[in-house]
DNA sequence: AATGAATGAGAGTTCATTCAT
DNA sequence: AATGAATGAACTCTCATTCAT
């Protein structure tokens, strides 16, 4: 390994780094948390030294959000193989609630804080979620094609299945659920949900 | 008009300045930038006047929140004449999105936003919330009774439905649609989901 | 009982009931919590009444300066019967104590407290200890001539006396004792002391 | 002089600075007037800087009381060599007075001042007490033994004349002398009442 | 006689960021 | 590559006091 090899790897590690002490600091304190002195004293390394690395805080978040798209397009990847389309949607839907539920800080910092308006400005942001997007919507026409959804448009099919999703896990993760549920008890409600949507379809 | 009357009714203004501002300051510039300088500010009060009608910055946020379960409550009454248990139930989701759409910073916090701890604590807050989902949960029961949602739970119908409508606000909300959406278009985009929903029901 | 009396009667108790708030508060939360506010509240009236009866707030604190003298003066009278000098002058010490005990608040403010350098000029307020170091200056002159401190200058032993209480007194009030002393084993400590303070004495 | 070594230095004088100007600042207008912004103004930096080098406001109180004993210490064994055991205690009540009276804003803080809770509950700030009341116990076992204070205790002796000190002491430093005294004759003072107490013990 | 309304000053603290070394 | 030093801006909140009514 070269030189330049080690150094861009190094500086590969550092990155990361920094953006696992902004997630832990996210799970153990909450998104307002995420300060760049914790994080510096989470790595052991001094506030300036991240600024070697990312440009300013809005860098590190949207880096996490990335990673975290990453994180969920492979949650989506393993379901592709099932074979019905139906029962693929519904898997997906599965595995997008998993994921939610599992990475509650990571989904948090993608679909729901908001993103101070410099982030978008700043970042394209979007692409990630198009790619997820697009996997959707390959699936519900395939759906269509089999004859659910019949005389529907794919595209807004997909929106509502993704608006259910997202809507049970962004009141399972701000904790808008009326009665207080516990962490064991929540799988029982998404499993509930689902059944209740699948009913739904013919 | 007495002297007392008018006194109570220049608090009751001078209340309602102060939520207005924050109200404002949160549509600008996003809910963590609610400061109580800012609100002064915006008011052309000095920070300390505020103290005199609240007690506190948490006083204010929660008034905030109950202000605008105040005016869903009265969305959501406005659609109870409807007759039919089914359409009573699809009217119920628009006056829900119309009113999240509507007023989007009352609904961002009292559906999104992650409150402070100590604002849950020292604010049983959810006593609104229940009213309106036990509304809810009555409507899908007629649906039930109806021959609607055969076989399934009418709380986990209930619940379902709220994620449904809570998804596609909140997607909205805090800009997540995957292509960029103009305003105008949005109730497109709410009347298409619906459209879709409503199909799926039998 | 004319109306002008009646005026000034009422005046009175008001500023005895502000006093007592005060007082009350300073054993509920401590000197620095004492505020008008406060103080207002636990009397039920607005700040600003308070202003009607005392000129600031350091007219208040003197004020409670000067019901402390009182209250010691009446401490010291009672223990003026003892016919014997030196007992007499033991027991003087003992209420001293007794009272520094009891009304910690009171001996605070009027013998440890860092008085506002304002409060000094503005009020002349050591007549009242004039009046109760005297009362102690002429006892010890009686133990002198008694055959007690003998050789020594009845002004530098009272103000030695004083010392020693005001020692013991200081010590306890603002916890500056090594070890823990549980508030019933005060007394057992201030006899003790007297104890071998007596027993230097012949 | 390193690097590293030079850093430590003007680590050393920076945090000097901090504490030499909150001294100034008691002594110019008292503890309460003790604050982080006017200490920042004395020194010439802006308040933040301040929290480079002390975590709080209490740390620096508690260093300011720490430095008090330490010095307080240094006082005390100067006087260890005097080879009486009484005349050895007198001298040890001397350079106590001395101690108070040249370094009255330690004093204060050390001895007299009612600290915030938080205070003792963060630093146990007693061992150094303890350290120099063992050193006057010490003292007095060996002046009993040597047939003085015959059928005392030792503790309850040392605690008088820790008393008696402290009386002495206190009464000068929160100006509750009865004449006013300048400060020469303050010496006078002390020495009057020691040579009074001196003529006590037998 | 009483008070509601208002304020300026000030408190401790945290933060993202810069820059010389 | 790393960092120590520094700062300005911001935060919430409390206080004594004044003044018109």
């Amino acid at each position: 390994m070269g030189i330049a090899e080690r150094r861009t790897k190094q500086k590969a590690e550092m990155k990361q780094a920094v953006l696992n002490a902004a997630l832990s600091l996210f799970i153990d304190e909450g998104y307002e948390s995420i300060s760049i002195r914790k994080i510096a004293e989470r790595i052991e390394y001094s506030p300036s030294t991240i600024y070697l690395y990312f440009k300013d805080k809005d860098e590190i978040l949207f880096n996490l959000h990335d990673l975290g798209f990453e994180a969920l397009y492979k949650h989506q990847l393993e379901v592709q193989s099932v074979p019905d389309p139906l029962e693929r949607m519904m898997a997906h839907g599965r595995a997008y609630l998993k994921f939610a539920i599992e990475h509650q800080e990571y989904y948090d910092i993608m679909f729901i804080v908001r993103s101070p308006s410099k982030f978008i400005e700043k970042y394209n942001h979007w692409d990630s979620g198009d790619r997820a997007f697009g996997l959707l919507t390959k699936n519900v026409r395939e759906c269509i094609d089999a004859g659910y959804f019949k005389g529907q448009n794919s595209e807004s099919v997909a929106f509502l299945l993704w608006s259910v999703v997202h809507g049970i896990a962004s009141l399972i993760i701000r904790k808008r659920l009326i009665l207080p549920v516990s962490d064991s008890s929540i799988s029982v409600l998404v499993e509930e949900s689902m059944k209740v949507f699948r009913s739904l379809i013919r």
